[in-house]
DNA sequence: CGGCATCCATCAAGATACTG
DNA sequence: CAGTATCTTGATGGATGCCG
């Protein structure tokens, strides 16, 4: 659908997409997450919306999966270099809403 | 469905929504725009989503709309001192965009 | 524990036509 | 020129259940 090139589009559909920028946020503060933990750091997003998410960032390059094949399951989300350099828009959107948004 | 206060998400609401980064951007590069000229920098947003885009954006306390009651009608979007408040935002956004995303 | 598959409701966005 | 109205469709997200 969108054909032209357009920077701020592109960047916007990465960390768009409902939760993908709290994600981002809550791993780049709270440092590598287990599925679990991402769960209850961002409650109100559902498990299967957060496997999807998860997948897209990954897929996109921001964030990286490791998984340990031990029983139980577990899994380890990091942010990839690509991931640490939206860390500075990350928090200056996120400061930006303290300041402007009310709630 | 968000219950939590989240300034990421609140931010994004107002900035995403297909185009509406854009808009932010192009007026503030541009400078005070028409529909048309909107129309002419942004075609691949159609009239009708533009529209919507704008009104939102107003409702939101980005633009401003000025209405010249002339014939042919006349319209003038500008940014608000909060909309202005994004743009450094914005543009880190876009700077971003152009260095990590290929098109 | 960390998911994926399925079904379903909602919504965002395109196409087209019309108006002050 | 600057929109609005209507209709339709594809994508998005919730709920639930299953599986390694």
């Amino acid at each position: 659908m969108v054909r032209k090139d357009c920077p701020i589009e592109n960047t916007l559909k990465l960390i768009n997409g409902k939760w993908k920028s709290v994600i981002i946020y809550q791993i780049s503060t709270h440092g590598p997450c287990h599925f679990s933990e991402l769960q209850k750091l961002i409650p109100d997003c559902s498990k299967r919306l957060l496997a999807l998410q998860l997948k897209d960032l990954e897929k996109a390059g921001i964030i990286q999966k490791q998984v340990y094949s031990e029983v139980p399951l577990k899994t380890e989300y990091t942010l990839t270099e690509v991931g640490e350099s939206l860390i500075p828009i990350i928090k200056s959107i996120n400061q930006w809403g303290e300041k402007y948004t009310k709630n």
